[in-house]
DNA sequence: TCTGGGGTCCTAGGACCC
DNA sequence: TCTGGGGTCCTAGGACCC
């Protein structure tokens, strides 16, 4: 049984890190720019100058260092508070259009336009007289659902000074791989739209897609297609999806199917909530003891605390562990982790932080020299369901009520404290003052957004 | 000083049960 | 005598995404 085709956009920034920090410096307007990892690390984001320079994705930067500097690359260090703040304004700015978005990552945003052009029955306009394969659209409204969405693409970038590619499709696969066209063909074709909804323009169109540029075939998989002679989206497109699960799994069945125009990933509704959530951090110096391991981790779990909070929701259990350089190979390497389950999922910074300690000192082994830990929530659930459980079970009688209140208070003082006066205002004396594992961040910008301080001037 | 951080999903295999 | 078949739950590891 074939269902009505949807319209599914993808709208994903061009290299979105080195254009927002192109926005606020108009002189870097034409000079290739790279955006660093945390601690400096490597390249995680490039402009199109930079791509020209053919400077590769994840390249370390202390192999970068003289080639940028000789070629006047500009490097700066992450600055995630300022991407942010710039994603909301581009999702913001989708919203005037739609309402149907799922916001996929911090430069990439998944929506739905079939309600643009289906009448008030749900059916496009002339479909009966058109013979639709799967996953096609009449004429008339694959016609003007790409004006539409140069139309979006256009006003992103004149109201928030980011550039974006849009692709449109059947299917959530189908929408990224014509966004990948939008932006591989955009020197030559001058738009930042691309739409593959017509059979044969698709099939043309998945010809000049290598396999491993499909979306859910990665690195591991890439050669293994290749190698049985899957060169193309195409060719991967032309496996008969049972022959697929039988070789592979379910995934790359489902992508096929995606391919083919058949809907697998819904365009918009991911109704599951988040399942984990982490920080983590590589250290600027490595560590052997555990009173400077203590540290970082009291800073990680302080900071998970909060940010469970501010997604309203609270940990069932908690996730701890340590690792040493792994490209260091002349060292002794050591990972170790372990899991401890709360009493009562929790979001409270004193809880998680003491729990997060003690699984720590139930890990730490001396003489290693640590260069990485995290702290992981998993479990988590939404604050009102865990609220609505507590009535389920008995009290936890290790810990009163009074204690949990106190908690809750600690907690919320911390967030308006450092709310009104800056992340890390305040913070726990275990965090310790002396960072020896704070990590790098030589040449980060201002916080042009969301710091006073820092709006840029105009002279 | 020299290589990031935060997620999701699926599968295989072991333990255990009837 | 001689080792079925099916189910569930859990975990580790591998793959993917940005």
């Amino acid at each position: 049984m074939q269902t009505r085709t949807r319209i599914i956009g993808l709208v994903d920034c061009d290299s979105f890190f080195a254009s927002c920090e192109k926005v606020f410096r108009p002189d870097w307007r034409d000079r290739p720019v790279v955006v660093l990892s945390n601690n400096d690390g490597c390249v995680v984001a490039r402009s199109a100058e930079a791509k020209a320079l053919q400077i590769p994705m994840g390249e370390p930067y202390f192999k970068l260092r003289d080639f940028a500097r000789a070629r006047g690359v500009v490097v700066r260090s992450a600055n995630y508070a300022l991407y942010g703040d710039m994603s909301a304004r581009v999702v913001e700015t989708l919203a005037t259009f739609t309402d149907e978005i799922d916001v996929y990552s911090i430069d990439e945003a998944f929506f739905d336009l079939t309600h643009f052009f289906c009448d008030s029955t749900g059916r496009y306009p002339h479909e009966e007289e058109e013979a639709l394969e799967l996953g096609e659209l009449p004429r008339a409204v694959r016609e003007a659902a790409e004006p539409l969405a140069e139309k979006i693409a256009a006003t992103i970038r004149k109201w928030t000074g980011v550039p974006v590619s849009i692709g449109l499709g059947p299917t959530r696969t189908l929408a990224k791989a014509a966004s990948r066209i939008a932006k591989d063909n955009y020197a030559r074709r001058g738009r930042k739209c691309a739409a593959l909804f017509d059979r044969a323009e698709r099939d043309a169109a998945l010809a000049s897609l290598p396999v491993e540029k499909i979306w859910g075939v990665g690195r591991r998989l890439a050669p293994r297609f290749q190698n049985s002679g899957l060169r193309t989206a195409l060719d991967f497109a032309r496996v008969d999806p049972t022959t697929m699960r039988r070789f592979h799994s379910i995934n790359q069945e489902r992508t096929v199917r995606e391919l083919r125009g058949e809907l697998i990933f819904d365009a918009v509704s991911r109704p599951e909530p988040q399942q984990s959530m982490q920080i983590s951090r590589s250290f600027g110096e490595t560590v052997s003891s555990l009173d400077e391991l203590e540290k970082p981790v009291a800073t990680f779990a302080s900071k998970l605390a909060a940010k469970l909070r501010a997604r309203r929701l609270v940990a069932s259990a908690l996730y701890v562990y340590v690792a040493t350089d792994r490209f260091n190979a002349k060292a002794p390497q050591r990972n170790g982790g372990s899991a401890i389950t709360l009493s009562r999922p929790t979001n409270s910074t004193p809880e998680i932080l003491a729990r997060s300690l003690q699984v720590l000192r139930a890990i730490y082994e001396p003489g290693f020299r640590y260069k990485k830990a995290g702290v992981v929530a998993l479990e988590t659930l939404p604050e009102e369901a865990a609220q609505a459980r507590r009535y389920l079970f008995e009290l936890d009688p290790t810990q009163n009520e009074e204690t949990r209140e106190r908690d809750r208070n600690v907690s919320l003082t911390l967030d308006r404290v450092n709310s009104k006066f800056g992340a890390g205002s305040i913070f726990f004396a275990s965090e310790g003052v002396e960072r020896a594992w704070r990590p790098f961040s030589n040449f980060v910008s201002p916080q042009y957004t969301t710091d006073w301080d820092a709006l840029p001037r105009a002279s």
